[in-house]
DNA sequence: TGAGCCAACTAGGTTAACTATGTTGGCTAG
DNA sequence: CTAGCCAACATAGTTAACCTAGTTGGCTCA
């Protein structure tokens, strides 16, 4: 399926999944087939799928979740405007903060178990 | 050197050297160190240094020059990666969630009192 | 029936081995 | 002195093998 054109080949399956993205053949929320299936379609290895997967994770098209498979990221949750996306980790900064007090507090006041 | 916090390895590297670019202590233009001598530092293997490059150039901080180096990309065209840090951003938080979800369950349910 | 175990499948992380290819510096032969 | 070769080192790509860990569905046994 890759062809050989001097593109590496997980790069060549990064950019085709990335199309599929973007065209909405790959909506949001659906999952893309499992790595061992990739790995079929385009006849390499399992180790790069892994890599262009890799690939699209960091660009954060794409998010893993173990045990399930492979999820395009909602539009909703991966906004074009940066200023939205830091509201929401500032957010959930603040979410894990008043946890993270909660259990802090627990831990001292009672002692905990070794 | 890597810490055995939840947050993979590579992923470590990557912030270390992430940091070391954004704090002005890897000058842009200036090479990393070798892949090898980046192994021996965190003591991981080859392999994992790999990784860790390659999410830098996947963001665009970094450009690898074959048979010489790796380079830190001029902040110029380098063009507001701000999207980058966020998506690291991002996946930190997510992982400190884990952490802590874990750390909550394994308080509340060790026996001892709410 | 229902609870629990277990097998199969999923992603993810780490390491190793091998290949290709580019760069550089030193050495040698003419 | 110079041209060429060659060894050493660099990134890059690909594959394979293990291991961890989460999910799911079916099967068994009490």
């Amino acid at each position: 399926m890759v062809k050989h054109t001097g593109r590496p080949g997980y790069l060549q399956i990064a950019d085709d999944l990335r199309a599929q993205i973007r065209g909405g053949a790959l909506a949001p929320g659906s999952p893309l087939p499992s790595t061992a299936q990739l790995a079929e379609q385009y006849d390499v290895s399992l180790s790069s799928v892994k890599t262009a997967v890799g690939v699209l994770r960091t660009e954060g098209l794409v998010v893993g979740q173990q045990g399930k498979g492979v999820y395009v990221r909602d539009a909703a949750e991966a906004p074009a405007d940066l200023a939205g996306e830091v509201a929401e980790l500032r957010s959930a900064v603040q979410e894990l903060s008043v946890r993270l007090a909660r259990l802090e507090e627990r831990v001292t006041s009672t002692g905990h178990p070794a």
